[in-house]
This record gives C-alpha cells, sequence and structure tokens, in this order.
DNA sequence: CCGACAATGGGGGAAATCCCTCAATATCGC
DNA sequence: GCGATATTGAGGGATTTCCCCCATTGTCGG
C-alpha cells in the first residue's frame, strides 16, 4: 500500500491547494487518511504566543472521545490534551490514550499500538512560529514513518489551503502600524536608542519619540518594552 | 517519473532522518534532486530575528554564479539576493536568474522555464518562526507542483537531520536567565514598569533594577527592549 | 476643497531607566 | 568547607525615556 500512497497523498495535496471551500479539503483528507484507519479530524489555528493556544477551528469530526458522540468545537478545546502538547512539538507526533483508573491519560509515543484511541498530531509552523495544528485520530492506524510523512505533508497543505480559504486572502493584523513606526519599532527592537534611531534614519530626537509613542498609543501598551512584545506577537516585527 | 518519485522522495526522508553525518544526507539529496535537475544545493540555518538572516552554511554545493566554479560559504552569502527573499517567504518558491544589463536579476516566479539558473528555495520553520532553508538550483529543472512538493519534504528532512548533526543533540540558548531573571523579564515583557514589579514580586526596586542590568549583561544586549526581543526569540519567555 | 492621517519637529519638565560599585545571604556541587 | 552562582539590596549620579502641549508639511479619498 505505501509504494502507493506517497503517490497519492502528493496528488492529494495537490488537490487541497486548490480547492476552494473546506468541504472539498474535508473530503480530500478522508480519502486520503480514511484507508489509513484515521477518521477523527480537527484542524485549527494556533498560537504559542496568545493567552489562549487555541485561535480558532476549522474543522472538528468524529467521536474523539470514544462516547459515540461526535464533538463540536468548544468541546474538544475544553477536553482535548493533546492540543497542550503542540507547545512543545517541533515535528509530527503520535500519541495515545490509555484509560486508566483516574480518568484518560494522553501520551507521546514512537508508534502506537493495542487498544484505544490513538492520533497522530501534526504542528505547522510559519514565519510567526506555530500557526496551527491538525490532529488526526483513529482506533487501528497506521503509524509507520511513511503515514507519518505523508499525512504531515497532507496536514499542512490541508491547514494553509483551510486558513486561505476561511481567513480571507490576506487581510490580517500586520498593519495596525504605519511604516514608519514599524521601521522604528525594528530599530528599537534592535537595541538602538532614539538618538541612534534618529542618526541612523536621519529624524530628530524628536521624532522618533513622537513615533514611540504612537506606537505605544496604537498598541494600546504602556511601555516600550511592551510594545516590541506585541509587536512580535502581531507579526509587526520579526522576533 | 513522477509517480515514482513521490515514494522516493519518502524513502530519502526516511534516510535522511536517520542519517548519521552531513555526507549520507547530501548523497540522499543528490540521488534524489539530480534526476529532476538540480544540481546546485545551499542548505544553511537562519533567523529572521537576526541582523545577519543567515547564521551558519551546513552545505553549500555547485556552480551557483555559472561562472564554472564552485562557490564557498562566504561567496554564497555576499552573493545571493534570493536567500533576502526568505524573510517574507511562507512556503516553497522558485525562482529565476535572468542576466540584464546591470547585473544578475533574481525574480520569484510560479515556473521558471528557458535559459539560465531556477531553482527552489525551501523556506524551514519551526517554534520560533524561520529557523533554515535549502535551496536547489540548476539550469534544466522539474518545476513542477510535484517537484515542488517532493523536494520540499525532502529539504526540510535535510534540514532537521543536518541541524541535529552539527548542532549537537539538544544544547542551545533556551537556559542563559536564571528563573527570578526569567520571571522580571516576562513582567516587563507584559508591560510593567521596575516599581510595579517590585511591588508585585515583593522586591525592591533596586533588585529588580539589578536583575535587568544582569538580563541585559547575559543575552549581551544593550537595551530592555532588545532584551525582550531576544528573550522572545530564545524562547526564553513567550511572546 | 477639506477632513483624516502620516510624517516631521519643538519646548519644558517629570519620571524612569541605566550605570558604576559594593555587600549580605543562601544554595548547590565538589 | 569552599568556590560559583542566585537572590537580595543600597548609594549616587548620568542618561534616557516619557508625557503634556503645539505646529507644519504632504498625501489621499470623498
Amino acid at each position: 500500500m505505501s509504494a502507493v500512497a506517497a503517490e497519492v497523498a502528493v496528488r492529494s495535496v495537490l488537490a487541497i491547494e486548490d480547492a476552494e471551500d473546506l468541504a472539498a479539503i474535508e473530503s480530500e483528507v478522508r480519502a486520503f487518511a480514511g484507508p489509513l484507519g484515521y477518521d477523527r479530524f480537527v484542524l485549527f489555528s494556533a498560537s504559542a504566543a496568545q493567552d489562549e493556544v487555541l485561535q480558532s477551528i476549522y474543522w472538528v469530526e468524529g467521536d474523539w472521545f470514544g462516547d459515540g458522540e461526535s464533538v463540536d468545537a468548544e468541546t474538544y478545546i475544553r477536553r482535548c490534551p493533546v492540543t497542550r502538547h503542540i507547545l512543545e512539538a517541533h515535528e509530527p507526533f503520535f500519541w495515545t490514550k490509555t484509560v486508566g483508573d483516574n480518568g484518560d491519560l494522553y501520551r507521546i509515543v514512537r508508534a502506537p499500538r493495542g487498544r484505544g484511541i490513538h492520533g497522530l498530531q501534526v504542528p505547522i509552523f510559519g514565519p510567526l512560529g506555530l500557526e496551527g495544528a491538525m490532529s488526526l485520530g483513529g482506533e487501528q492506524i497506521d503509524a509507520s514513518a511513511h503515514a507519518r510523512l505523508t499525512l504531515g505533508l497532507v496536514a499542512v497543505s490541508a491547514f494553509l489551503a483551510a486558513r486561505r480559504i476561511l481567513e480571507g486572502p490576506a487581510g490580517d493584523a500586520a498593519g495596525k502600524l504605519s511604516g514608519r513606526e514599524r521601521q522604528v519599532l525594528a530599530w528599537t527592537a534592535a537595541g538602538r536608542r532614539q538618538v541612534e534611531i534618529a542618526a541612523t534614519l536621519g529624524l530628530s530626537e524628536r521624532t522618533v519619540e513622537n513615533h514611540l509613542r504612537r506606537i505605544r498609543k496604537r498598541l494600546g501598551v504602556a511601555t516600550t518594552a511592551q510594545a516590541i512584545r506585541v509587536a512580535i506577537r502581531n507579526g509587526e516585527i520579526a522576533a
């Protein structure tokens, strides 16, 4: 099977990249992951920066908690502890759920086997760090390295396509500051003082100061140090 | 060819993941990318945060500038303008070099064709944002979406494996600050002033100030604003 | 043309940070 | 126990940032 699966994965990705609605993405993922034993899916955007890791759920489907019921987004957020691991994850990982005496126990494993719900969690990174993740789960899953790779490929493209469709073409938060302001803040984050920045950009010290004040006001923060953090978080300047 | 290539890519990735030295990675990449027309390679770690984007080159090979000579790392850094585009890139992209009147012109294109050197640039992201990239180039390259996907897969695994081998198992910079220092810096990043932090943590204003000075010294930065950036970048505090 | 806003700059003064040095505990590894 | 390091705190002064006000120029959309 695996000799074919790689090619199928590539075809799925290409189809997903061209998808024009979420349903198309979903059916592609189902068609690819189904034969590998996966029948539960979650796709969401995330951020390591926010207080709430989980930002918005694009797609949730299947009997995630083994109680025979489908799960809605809120429930998933509240109950699934797997998502917490994505903050430390650097690449896709398999997990398994074992039912113990004191509730469910989720563990990260090399290759899940046996009874219970297992799954693959695929973190998705971008210029800002963690940007989202896809979880795939099932009871009898193909947990080979081959499956990890191909599912990872499909999951990443599914996330990117879903975000493209659901979050609009481009309009995000990276536009609160004007160009000059971003520039001044970038130099500030680089360790330059107001006088130095003024010299670098050919401005008066006063202007740099005024820019910084306006930046603080715009970002709604009290100090320049905090402005750096918020700007990084918003993608205004690079970390 | 492509029906086979996807499977070959997966096998290459699995081999690369198990590689124990750089040479093994290189030969895997060559074996996979060669038949697609790529015979120039660069693999390097990067950071959108550094003043110097390029941090260290793991591997450079081939006649990158079309002058019949192999290129060493320093030359590549100085001369290749393609790397500058990775700061804005969100996914792998093709580029092409056209020789114009006033020097070489590098452009990002959908699918490079015709005479000249073309290539694929694959940015690699991680929890901290941009962490590295791989460039593959050649004169007669397969620039299909299929090649983009499979080469991307191979490039990412090559980068991760090379970093694992060359930068040691784990020892990175996420432990330069003491617990208290991290705490103080976190509150600073949250917009609190020294007095406020002192009150919150039950310290004297002097102590907070001393902590901040030591933080700056340790991180090797000039201002607290810069310390915030560097600390976020190093994973000391959350963005 | 006129309001909105980016970008520039200034005066004056209050507040905060930064820099140097020095010193006392406390803890941990060897 | 002894050195290294974390954590705490201080004196005193030099810089720097921050905050309130204000004004000018230019650009852009309605």
